[in-house]
DNA sequence: AACGTTGAAATAGTTC
DNA sequence: GAACTATTTCAACGTT
């Protein structure tokens, strides 16, 4: 564990200087998540469902092999309960 | 605004309990959903996926008629952006 | 993985009794939900402010201050960053 | 709601370059995100503890206490519940 | 290294 | 429809 505090300063700085890093950090975050927010907001305004988007990006991110896996298995469960499954 | 303070401490004594009752509501709430993880990791432990289970108890959830009526959207969107949508 | 199919219907039996008892979980769930809500509206209107009752419920649920734990080393890092720790 | 289909494939393409842009920004966030880890890593080598630097964070992103707000009003209700209300 | 635990981040719903 | 709250989901962390 790094020591802090006696004397010597030089751990706090280093802390500090970590803090500060991620904070930038956190910031440019913020930032990119408050472009994606305007790009829906924008998308909306011209009539397209945003969630119905948003499951979209979810497809597209998955492998297409995990993507039938989960897709089948699925299938077999909603059978099993006796819910209609189609397409969700 | 309800007022507290002053020589009556009857408002204060509402307040309190109103706050007893809630925080009474609050541990139960809790209780349930401990329950719920606990069959949850029960179905587990037999084998059964919990995310899928997640899944369906969506499906069941939701009305057929918006269930259909999102499962076309789905199709429409993932036709225009050219993303297969096998039964997710 | 729990297997369902082939000629046997007993796994899925067995995921349907769990689908169905965290169903029923869930409406409880609601129902308590349901409860809470009602206690603060009967609160306001006894003219008492529901959000200030929130914060209150929020800082009665922090309470274990846990001051043994980590709690010191929060302090040092705090003093090293600039940032005055009152409780946690 | 935009229409898609029929002979023209304009609210399609539209679509498809708000996708696009939602998935590029998306890209930018995990970039964001790794360095964040990255960084973490980094003060946890040198033997910072993550998890209170990441309260250190926390605190330090609570905003200037609001004492004008609803502040006094928190008082009252804290008081007559029995709660410290240190700050907020 | 998988498991559960925990905390943060996203989404959905509700209120004004 | 904008803001706030609540629920759900996701990811990281320590643990066994």
């Amino acid at each position: 564990m790094a020591e802090i505090g006696h004397n010597s300063g030089v751990a706090a700085d280093r802390l500090k200087s970590f803090i500060d890093r991620i904070e930038n950090l956190i910031e440019d975050r913020k930032a990119v998540q408050e472009d994606i927010k305007l790009v829906f907001a924008e998308a909306k305004a011209e009539g397209f469902n945003v969630k119905t988007m948003r499951r979209v990006l979810q497809l597209k991110a998955m492998k297409p092999h995990d993507r039938s896996e989960q897709a089948q298995l699925l299938d077999v469960y909603c059978a099993a309960v006796g819910v209609e499954d189609l397409f969700l």
